[in-house]
DNA sequence: GCCAACGTTGGC
DNA sequence: GCCAACGTTGGC
């Protein structure tokens, strides 16, 4: 099992959206390297669920129950959308702030390359964010 | 195929 | 509101 990191800004669809909605169609991603990571993501694999502009925090952790399939938004292009459910809130949001100035993580992708939507997270990664959340 | 110009994202 | 980082576009 993999796992991930996806991005939404609060006023667009938020955490709460997910837990009232029990599931979300992810779509409308119209980057290449977020594109292919959806693609890459199966059916349990589990997703951290980041607010940007607002909260600056992972809250939830969302989880695969339909692999990628082409996205129904797209009107051209080659692009791909994936279904998420709501898998588990963290009791404690861990924010961008804690993830920034933690060792163990200052390799993450979310971290380097803060612009893309969804991103890999590794066991280590996943682990450490975990524990920072004090949801074990 | 290079690269400058431009647009978008998102933290600060 | 500013700006850094990055992706995309288009002229050459």
């Amino acid at each position: 099992m993999n796992n991930w990191l996806i991005k939404s800004e609060p006023s667009v669809y938020k955490w709460e959206d997910l837990e009232k909605d029990g599931k979300v169609v992810w779509d409308g991603v119209r980057n290449y390297a977020a594109r292919n990571h959806l693609r890459a993501m199966k059916k349990g694999d589990l997703a951290f669920f980041y607010h940007s502009n607002e909260g600056l925090n992972i809250v939830g952790i969302a989880e695969v129950f339909r692999e990628h399939y082409p996205d129904p938004t797209a009107r051209d292009g080659d692009w791909s959308a994936v279904d998420f459910k709501p898998y588990k809130r963290l009791k404690t949001p861990v924010t961008l702030a804690q993830m920034k100035k933690d060792p163990g993580l200052s390799e993450m992708v979310f971290i380097k390359v803060s612009r893309l939507s969804v991103s890999p997270v590794t066991e280590k990664e996943y682990k450490r964010i975990i524990s920072l959340s004090t949801d074990v």
